[in-house]
DNA sequence: CGAATAGTGTCTGTCAGACATTATTCC
DNA sequence: GGAATAATGTCTGACAGACACTATTCG
């Protein structure tokens, strides 16, 4: 803030807020996704978002999810700040700020058409045909991979890449996951979110020795599940979210080449 | 975006970029902060910025930091967007929402004042007597320790405590490190600049091994320096920056309670 | 019973951190 | 010479990843 600052001749710019919201249904990762009504990039899907009012940030955002997909703002409902979007164009009618957020929850409920949503769903991930991160950086982006009839609008493809980058990695080192299932829940349970999230198969056994060795990650219930899997096997221990913050050590991803230079 | 998303009608918002600054000199890091000339917090420091113009918002923290400062954008400043601080109330005139910013550089220039900057200056990041994470979330904040005159104006001292976290954790999984020093480096430079930024003295022999089996962190150049250093020691080699964008593995701190619970 | 899952045991190569040692250079 | 630093060698315990194996439960 320097000297000439003067809140009282700014430009004109309006902020908003979008949410990347993330659960997991049917053991696939899902993004929710509203129907837009009007132009520009009418009928394309679009975050759920909306003006900042007289309120905070974070709480913008959890207004907007609850109104616009009926969305109870449980406890259970994980949110942060992703990051924010400001180019000049990337909203034909004029400059528009938005802070997007990033919201985790287990098995969130179907969007309810709230007052604004004419049409809302849970959409999975992997049906988006998103380009990866490097691809948006080449600028071949955001040309979504044909297949599709999920073109995002505005630069809402950049968020969601950014927001799925967000979230695999603070699986790696936060107890984040921990956000997307009840609060009991199995290993088993836990590795699917891992499995879902990042898009690979781990090893059960060596994931449930790295979980339980982590300080603060679960804690055990001493009991078991009451019935076995659905596909047989015996029944799991339960367990609930410990007191780490961070996980240490860490459960990071094999590293790739693309990921690392 | 809602459907009942209408940008002619948006509530008044200013947006501004704020910089948080960090570069090493004498071995210390520090902090970029101008002195305010009016009201409100008047005489107090406080981060360089400025409205958000026509421009991009990195274009904006860019233009301020040169404007307030005299700070040449060369190549080699590393510049990142860091978070956004919009709660109504931050600032007692009006609404008013900020893109903050974290830049690194090399032992950058003293700051010439531009032209709003009547006073500027690089304050060591250890002379701020900045509350830790906790003690801001405890709510403890923004009150600084006594003894120091640089109370920070605003919301300042929550965003440099969340840029210096950043900072400190960048350093263990990308080669961040190497945006503090010019293009020619040895190890032992690099260990100077993970020890200013983390606050602890690092082991020398186990830190070279880790930095050179870090695939893509640095490359050598086959010379070495033309003089010892300063206080007796053979002539260290010289490195410049890989290729990579993560380090695998990663130069990790070592674990404290306060941090991981 | 057959299939699937939970959980344990064990091995190997890699990494982190500590300590010791040698070589080189400045003052 | 004395002190500081660069660089290498080596050891130990922790961890990652792989494989083998047993136990339990569903259909």
């Amino acid at each position: 803030m320097d000297e000439d600052y003067d809140p009282t001749a700014f430009p004109p710019m309006a902020v908003t807020v979008d949410v990347v919201a993330l659960t997991i249904r049917d053991g696939a990762l899902r993004l929710l996704l509203v129907r837009r009504g009007e132009a520009p990039f009418a009928d394309m899907w679009a975050l759920p978002g909306g003006f900042v009012r007289e309120e905070t940030l974070d709480q913008a955002a959890t207004r907007e999810l609850a109104e616009e997909t009926g969305l109870r703002t449980g406890a259970r409902l994980h949110l942060e700040q992703l990051g924010t979007y400001g180019d000049p164009g990337r909203d034909p009618r004029m400059r528009v700020v938005t802070v997007a957020h990033l919201a985790f929850g287990p098995d969130l409920p179907d969007p309810r058409a709230g007052s604004d949503a004419a049409d809302a769903e849970w959409v999975p991930v992997a049906d988006l045909g998103l380009p990866t991160a490097d691809e948006l950086a080449a600028g071949r982006a955001p040309t979504q991979r044909a297949g599709t009839s999920r073109r995002l609008a505005f630069d809402h493809t950049r968020i969601v890449v950014d927001g799925l980058e967000r979230a695999r990695s603070k699986l790696e080192y936060t107890p984040l996951a921990t956000a997307f299932v009840g609060p009991e829940f199995t290993i088993g349970e836990l590795r699917e979110v891992y499995e879902s999230v990042w898009g690979e198969r781990l090893h059960a056994p060596n994931f449930r020795r790295k979980v339980l060795s982590v300080p603060g990650f679960v804690e055990s219930l001493g009991a078991t599940t009451d019935r076995g899997g659905a596909r047989g096997g015996p029944r799991a221990q339960l367990y609930r979210a410990g007191d780490a913050r961070l996980l240490h050590p860490a459960l990071l991803r094999t590293a790739t080449e693309e990921r690392i230079r």
